[in-house]
RNA sequence: GCCCGAGUGGCGGAAUGGUAGACGCAGCGGAUUCAAAAUCCGCCGCCGCAAGGCGUGCGAGUUCGAGUCUCGCCUCGGGCACCA
């Protein structure tokens, strides 16, 4: 007798996947096409847990969807520009390029144990030239289809990264990365128009069905689609040529109650007369230096400055009303103006309050007689609203209603026009560093802001730079911006910027379908494996990834690089939940936590000890991180378990789009279960030939249940449950006497239902029992829906809704019939005791319910 | 503040409006063993000796029947947040 190891067995069944060419996707017009993809690696060096969950769920999707015929696509690349290589570097000293390539050769060799069905033969990085030649040539594109500009703008500058960051990577005002206060400067930057598509981005969404309503929603909030009114106050003793201030508002409805007018400290006119008076420019100059600090924000003290400017109310001449310059004003949202109306919002009533500005109430909640002025009233969505202060057309009450009635009211009057806002910006992708994709364009003295030619692509980023320095070291290089215009051939210099690594993960979909071409993608590679028809990825990228490839491939779209059906690239995505670990601690000399590494911890029945027999305090479960120990490095799992065992325990237990906890008895757990079906398998060829079978009906009918619920589970994203199924047939099948025929059968049938998720071990049974071929090249089995039905059904009995009882019956039993036998069942005579039932409800083949 | 989501045994979690707790972990009992490990068999929501009763965060409602639908709360988690 043998033993199952996965050591020994595999390696071997890589081997002979990569012998036979098993995950090669090849364009084949006779098969549909599935493209399954997960969201690909940074190369940090190392792979964790959770790389091994979500390659996991991509690969049971792409072997299951291999067996059922179709052509898949399944590949692997790297998201390999960014920060941590020149941290890297400028830490340990070495390259950028050097780290990137050896990390990634590293996280290879660690993920082939695995026995993922990737096609590696179209593995690359975003960082070989190859690839970011293409983008370089892309940006050219983008430039000549007016997507992308450059302009001067305030940006948030992380002075420790030395870089400029985009809104979505400043997070509480601090650096995404280096954690760092931000900055604002003001500087020339490249920006694309996703703004321009807000509109289209936002209604595609209602297509995306089969993506999370989380995912759904985070984007349309993102996006912020408000609908409002704009219109121009008419100004007051204002300087020449601010006779009027555009305002915009969402609450037109209450501009019977405004109070003031207030101006972003980056408005024109406050830019303007902070050039003439001191007190102005101290002020502005103060609410800049607050900027996004998270301080400012947390303070939150609504501060303004009297301009002494007025402006008249649209509706009444003589109603006159003071413009302020106010630090909570934004810029880059409406107008940068607006008009306060303090009864019904909160922020404006503290501005009020604080200045000692008018309070005029618009309506009062309904039944009420005066206006409560304690705070500002803002009625709830079904509330009822009764107007003091209205304008004509005021019996509408409240919401959006009353904002479209209010809207309509201006209009007909000639006061402004109903406009629709959105929150979301254009996307700034310059970046300060060396470590990213080359910006292809030149500054000529004589041209300005020239394109390189797409001949000289790619603009190759130089080996020979030093870190010895903060800031670019592109900046510093003695010759790589020394170059020739490419309209007028005079001297000019390189742009030093280089691209937001976001840009490099925002098309490597669309590579993969012709990854080593000469052109971004091949019309007919794009046409027949677009779109990715899963997508697999953390929930973390819900916003910013996502939604810059939806404008993407839009802008690839208008560029001929993506056929039409492609601007929505990801038909269904798929959030994956982490992987989680017990924290373990003991108390260090200072009183501070000393964390300790689940190696290093002997769990116990009521606790857990270190070797020496110390107790350790048993935290909480959360993402594994390298700060508080809690990991498990998925190469000594693989080496103490093999890969199947990770890859069992990792779609076990949990739904997939929730945390699992990692426990080292679930790891036990999975593997004493592999071992056992192997163990199965072993015995199952050992039976005699001529051993007869009595239970060979049930164990056919388990087998077709098996594989219907396999099938059904798989397909719809619950991995726990088929793993539940499959646990319960190959229970089935060790508790069964069937004959050997029988019960070869079932074995064979486990291992091409256990095969996404554990395929070595699957091969390996398979040829045991004398499969044709290997089981990765398999059909998947077909459930025959005969076997699906009995005959006989257990009925519970229910009395007064409370199962009291239960009757076996046909299933095509008539009612009438059924009624006969739950009437003379004993449980329900002694309920009934000596009565009749008020109800007798008989659904059939389910249940009964008799009311008294 | 605004917008979402989730609350089920000791634990992870199952349940087209139809037997709540599948499957797994942990636990308990037994077989095997000189003993253990491994393996196998069985039990396992709570109260109760039992009959029986009570059970899906709390309170109402709809229904013959509610974990599931409706309304109102509570708690936890997530996203956005000076967005006018």
């Amino acid at each position: 007798m043998s033993r199952y190891d996965p050591a020994q067995i595999e390696p071997k069944w890589q081997k002979a996947w990569e012998e036979a060419g098993c995950f090669t996707a090849r364009r084949d017009p006779a098969k549909p096409k599935y493209y399954v993809l997960e969201m690909f690696p940074y190369p940090s060096g190392r792979i964790h847990i959770g790389h091994v969950r979500n390659y996991t769920m991509g690969d049971v999707v792409a072997r299951y969807k291999s067996s059922c015929g179709f052509s898949v696509l399944h590949p692997m690349g790297w998201d390999a520009f960014g920060m941590p290589a020149e941290n890297a570097a400028m830490e340990r000293g070495g390259h950028p390029k050097d780290w990137t390539y050896g990390n990634i050769a590293q996280m290879r060799g660690q993920m082939k144990p695995l026995g993922l069905s990737i096609d590696w033969s179209r593995e690359f990085a975003t960082c070989d030239p190859e690839y970011y030649g293409q983008q370089q040539s892309m940006f050219i594109d983008f430039m000549e289809k007016g997507l992308v500009y450059r302009k001067n703008a305030v940006v948030n500058w992380d002075p420790v990264d030395m870089t400029v960051l985009a809104n979505e990577q400043v997070i509480d005002g601090k650096g995404w990365r280096s954690g760092a206060e931000v900055e604002r400067r003001e500087l020339t930057q490249w920006f694309f128009r996703i703004s321009d598509f807000s509109g289209e981005l936002l209604d595609a969404i209602d297509g995306l069905k089969d993506w999370p309503e989380k995912v759904r929603l985070m984007q349309a909030n993102w996006i912020g689609k408000s609908r409002g009114l704009q219109f121009a106050f008419s100004t007051v003793d204002a300087p020449e040529g601010f006779d009027r201030l555009e305002v915009y508002t969402t609450r037109p409805d209450t501009l019977m109650g405004a109070s003031f007018a207030a101006i972003s400290p980056d408005h024109p006119l406050a830019k303007h007369l902070e050039r003439h008076d001191p007190k102005i420019a101290e002020f502005v100059a103060e609410c800049r230096r607050i900027g996004t600090s998270e301080e400012a924000l947390e303070k939150a003290e609504k501060k303004g400055l009297d301009t002494g400017i007025h402006v008249r109310h649209p509706f009444d001449e003589a109603w006159e009303m003071p413009v302020y310059i106010a630090n909570f004003i934004l810029m880059d949202y409406g107008t940068g103006a607006i008009f306060g109306c303090p009864a019904h919002d909160q922020r404006d009533f503290d501005f009020a309050t604080k200045y000692g500005l008018p309070i005029p109430p618009v309506f009062v909640a309904e039944g009420a007689e005066e206006a409560d002025l304690s705070e500002a009233y803002v009625p709830m969505k079904s509330e009822r609203v009764r107007y003091v202060r209205g304008f004509a057309g005021d019996e509408v009450q409240t919401g959006e209603a009353a904002v479209d009635a209010a809207i309509a009211f201006c209009e007909g009057k000639g006061v402004g026009r109903g406009v629709t806002n959105y929150r979301l910006r254009d996307w700034g992708v310059s970046r300060q560093r060396y470590w990213g994709c080359p910006i292809p364009v030149v500054h000529c003295e004589a041209c300005g802001v020239v394109a390189e030619k797409k001949e000289n692509l790619p603009v190759e980023l130089p080996y020979d730079v030093s870190f010895d320095q903060p800031g670019n070291p592109l900046d510093r290089h003695p010759t790589w911006r020394d170059c020739a215009c490419p309209k007028c051939g005079a001297p000019a210099k390189r742009e030093t910027d280089t691209m937001d690594t976001f840009v490099d993960s925002s098309w490597y979909y669309a590579r993969f379908t012709a990854p080593h071409a000469n052109t971004p993608t091949v019309a007919e590679d794009a046409d027949y494996w677009m779109n990715v028809d899963q997508y697999i990825g953390g929930i973390e990228h819900a916003i910013l990834h996502l939604l810059y490839s939806r404008f993407f491939a839009r802008a690839m779209h208008i560029c001929g690089h993506l056929p039409k059906k492609a601007v929505e690239p990801f038909n269904a995505l798929f959030t994956q939940g982490m992987v989680t670990h017990e924290t373990y601690s003991t108390k260090g000399k200072d009183g501070r936590p000393v964390w300790h590494t689940p190696d290093d911890v002997t769990r116990t029945a009521d606790g857990a000890t270190l070797a020496d027999g110390t107790p350790v305090d048993i935290g909480p479960v959360i993402k594994m991180s390298k700060s508080k120990k809690n990991v498990v490095d998925p190469m000594d799992i693989i080496a103490r378990y093999g890969a199947d065992t990770a890859r069992w325990f990792v779609m076990s237990d949990s739904p997939p789009e929730r945390d699992v906890e990692w426990t080292a008895a679930g790891a036990e757990a999975a593997q004493k279960h592999l071992t056992r079906v192997w163990t199965l398998s072993d015995r199952i060829g050992s039976l005699p030939d001529g051993k007869p079978g009595t239970g060979d009906e049930d164990l056919a009918r388990a087998m077709h249940r098996a594989i219907h619920d396999v099938t059904q589970t798989i397909e719809g994203f619950a991995f726990n449950k088929a793993i539940a199924k499959l646990y319960e047939f190959a229970n089935a099948i060790q508790k069964s006497d069937a004959s050997k025929p029988v019960q070869r059968q079932a074995i064979m049938v486990l291992a091409q239902l256990m095969s996404p998720m554990t395929p070595h071990l699957a091969e390996d049974i398979w040829a045991h029992q004398g499969g044709e071929g290997l089981i990765a090249q398999a059909p998947w089995p077909k459930a025959d829906p005969a076997m699906l039905v009995d005959d006989n059904v257990t009925l519970p009995i229910q009395i007064n809704g409370k199962r009291r009882a239960e009757i076996s019956v046909p299933k095509e039993m008539p009612a009438s019939e059924v009624e006969k036998i739950v009437l003379a069942d004993e449980a329900v005579i002694r309920a009934l005791n000596g009565g009749a039932p008020k109800k007798l409800i008989v659904v059939p083949g389910r249940i009964v319910n008799v009311v008294i």
